[in-house]
DNA sequence: TTCTTTAATAATAACAATTCTAAATTAGGA
DNA sequence: TCCTAATTTAGAATTGTTATTATTAAAGAA
């Protein structure tokens, strides 16, 4: 309903951010994203990294996370998945378990439900054995 | 593990920002509470407000929630609970259900976890007869 | 292939949320 | 009451992100 998502103009530069997340398991920030692309792109601005997430984003050829306090952060998975969250590292692991959540009617009454998230949070292994 | 909460100094600036969060339900944002305390205080600065929320929060007098990726939200309620939000105007409802969620040992090995959050997201009442 | 149009890029400035710094003040214990 | 470490304040600094604008280039038309 908010815009149809129409075919995207084709770039350079959009095709390596494609590129560069297909398959991506890490879910990377803006920075990291635009440090990759350092290598084959010297010339691309923050800017064009940024155009480029929010177009994907709104048509829905990726998802942003909130999840990081920091930053956002970006995932290519489109099938619905929650994940896990390192609080010490920021490391981010990917739950694909459909837990099937129910609102109840008294809390979703008034509201359109489009879906959900959960964020398990921990402490990963190399942040304990690092000690702390 | 981290710090004892040791106890807290009380400074008037800190009982009138724990007066203002007590049984209030609106998840503010840090920026919400400075405006609340403006009257009361009017020479309070902003950084006392982020030191002391972000002291509380290390005292664990209330929960810093990630979930409006414009800024931090702040509850004073320490009960384990979930959050509806309004993808429109950032409204957040309490969703207090103990969904016993429960991690697969596959994903959970390595880390210690720590909890989870639940984000549902919707689209409230009045966003939407305001015509999205 | 070349032209045309429209959208994307790059560089930079602007912003908003948050954190840091340093000096002045104050709570709470001795 | 005095002392001291912790807190407040004001403002500067940082960080992540968005906006601006001139330039460039993609994709369809001719």
């Amino acid at each position: 309903m908010r815009e149809a998502p129409r075919k995207l103009k084709m770039t350079p530069q959009r095709l390596a951010i494609l590129d560069y997340l297909r398959d991506n398991v890490k879910h990377p920030s803006a920075e990291t994203i635009f440090k990759a692309m350092k290598d084959k792109f010297p010339t691309m601005s923050f800017a064009t990294v940024y155009n480029t997430l929010s177009t994907l984003s709104k048509a829905n050829r990726l998802r942003e996370l909130t999840i990081d306090p920091e930053k956002k952060r970006f995932d290519p998975d489109l099938k619905p998945h929650h994940h896990l969250i390192c609080i010490r590292c920021g490391k981010i692991v990917d739950v694909k378990v459909d837990y099937g959540l129910k609102l109840p009617y008294a809390v979703k009454k008034g509201f359109e439900i489009i879906g959900n998230h959960i964020e398990f949070y921990g402490i990963c292994d190399e942040c304990r054995s690092l000690g702390k």
